[in-house]
RNA sequence: GGCGCAUUCGUCUAGUGGCCUAGGACACCGCCCUCUCAAGGCGGAGAUCACGGGUUCGAGUCCCGUAUGCGCCA
């Protein structure tokens, strides 16, 4: 069987975006899946709105997501050069081929006139397309076009038929070429157009299978004819249906973050993004919801995306995020969580291998209340903290009776131990539960002091675990200045 | 304006003619667990399958039309 070769194709005018980063993932999948190549091909022909810069954030953000290619820029390749910028001669070389084969056409028309001409057609209500003026010219009416110093375009001969995209997603998709005007192939300024440059590109790089947004679903007619001309096989084609916003309008920066980076840096783990966006157009067999990218690789197929636009929803996306987060274990969490950390100015920029083991305490106590990576700020703050700020709730629930009672047996129990862990902590607290309870005090009447007391809130992560990150010392201090307020 | 695609709970979806009095997940609500907030467990509410016609013994599933949304071209 051939060896299956896709590509993913963006523009470097932006971030990665959401919905790019999804027909990456399904190209990948596809690949991964069917033991194919997936080739990474930089579309930069819009020279004034492509940078390098863009183009650097791409990629850095497909590695991100944990996307790898085997070819394309920095690893290179058999089909390159894999810039769009750099591949202006082979464009013209099938350009000059068909237009030796008669099968494309220069065309004279000025902006002005193509205008003009459309709104007449307008107005006699005729399909508005490009109507083949210039597609007859005798040589004497170029010779005077010519001299005329106008400027020509190159147009593509429609011929025509029927044409059936047999798409993977859609299903058989029908259109009839006489609705389709004479394109552009060679734009006045002598660069190619897009639909051009993509055909040329996927045939010169045997693409097999060219996965990609709904959006080019009409323009596959058109490319159809062209490889046709060319004289190649046509690929197998699969057209992902869009991502919009809650608006139904297709997602945009006015729904908020739209690229991958906004995600990463707002703490979104990048399986978890891979995971919901999977999940946003394909379904598993079975109804699992929760995959990693190794998984995906394995069980995706492309018989089972759906065929029908979907709404972008980050609750579900903070929900698998949460999800990921806890499939972690503390070692692997720690270390993403640090950056936050560090911004909010808890943690100095470069730690010693016991504070590392100490932040591992903290991130274990925290690590089911995250959403995203960026709450361990909130979640975690009382452990950085140095005095503690006693609220209006908290003075209250220090003033109860039996509370110097519970301080005391508290203080007590700290005070026989030495290295307190976690299983230490837990054994310590029952032991002072169970004391109190002797004198009738029990459940929240002996926690909600403690905890008062410890953290200064009535809520946060579970108390064995915030006496084991406290340690001995600083609990004692705290139970000792609590007392002094009851 | 022409052409194309889509339409199942608020959202993502399962469903390929009888197993569907439509299943799962998020969100929502309740209960359990629990010192608390979460997490977790259990349960509930929520979809006349866009609408209207057909085909069929039988349609969410097939066909036609309409509507709406989206895309492409101009």
């Amino acid at each position: 069987m051939k060896n299956i070769r896709v590509r993913f194709a963006p523009s470097p005018t932006g971030h990665l975006h959401i919905g790019t980063a999804r027909t990456a993932l399904f190209n990948w999948f596809f690949a991964k899946s069917r033991n194919g190549d997936f080739i990474l091909r930089i579309e930069d022909t819009d020279r004034s709105r492509s940078t390098i810069e863009f183009e650097r954030s791409i990629i850095e953000d497909l590695k991100w997501l944990g996307l790898d290619w085997n070819e394309g820029p920095e690893i290179e390749g058999n089909y390159g050069p894999y810039y769009q910028s750099k591949r202006g001669d082979l464009y013209k070389k099938f350009v000059d081929e068909l237009l030796k084969k008669k099968l494309a056409y220069r065309c004279y028309c000025t902006e002005n006139e193509l205008e003009k001409r459309r709104k007449e057609a307008l107005a006699r209500g005729v399909m508005s397309k490009y109507d083949g003026h210039c597609i007859n010219l005798t040589s004497g009416e170029e010779e005077r076009f010519i001299t005329e110093g106008r400027k020509f375009t190159i147009r593509f001969k429609i011929p025509k038929r029927k044409i059936i995209v047999h798409d993977l997603i859609k299903g058989d998709v029908e259109f009839n070429s006489d609705t389709i005007g004479d394109f552009i192939l060679v734009r006045s300024d002598g660069t190619a157009s897009f639909n051009l440059a993509v055909v040329v590109d996927d045939v010169t790089m045997k693409v097999t299978h060219v996965i990609r947004g709904e959006d080019h679903l009409a323009n596959t007619a058109r490319h159809i004819l062209l490889f046709e001309a060319l004289g190649y096989p046509v690929p197998k084609f699969g057209h992902l249906s869009m991502i919009l916003g809650v608006d139904h309008a297709k997602l945009s920066k006015r729904h908020g973050a739209t690229s991958i980076s906004d995600y990463r840096e707002q703490g979104f783990l990048p399986s978890a993004i891979v995971n919901y966006l999977t999940l946003l157009g394909w379904s598993s067999e079975d109804g699992k919801e929760i995959f990693t990218l190794e998984e995906l690789s394995k069980v995706f197929s492309i018989e089972r995306v759906s065929k029908s636009p979907a709404i972008f929803d980050i609750g579900k996306l903070k929900w698998i995020n949460g999800q990921h987060i806890r499939e972690l274990t503390v070692e692997e969490l720690t270390p993403l969580v640090l950056p936050h950390l560090r911004e909010a100015g808890y943690i100095a920029s470069e730690l010693s291998g016991e504070e590392v083991v100490w932040v591992e305490k903290v991130v274990r106590a925290v690590q089911t209340n995250l959403v995203v990576l960026s709450d361990i700020t909130n979640n975690a703050k009382l452990f950085f903290e140095d005095k503690v700020g006693y609220s209006e709730d908290v003075l209250e629930e220090l003033k109860g009776e039996q509370v110097s009672m519970v301080l005391k047996t508290l203080e007590e129990a700290l005070a026989k131990e030495d290295k307190i862990d976690i299983e230490k902590a837990k054994v310590l607290l029952k032991g002072v539960a169970g004391r109190l309870k002797a004198g009738n005090i029990k459940g929240k009447a002996v926690y909600h002091p403690i905890r008062a007391a410890l953290t200064g809130r009535l809520s946060g992560p579970e108390l064995f675990y915030v006496i084991s990150v406290f340690g001995k010392e600083k609990c004692l201090k705290r139970v000792e200045e609590a007392m002094k307020l009851a």
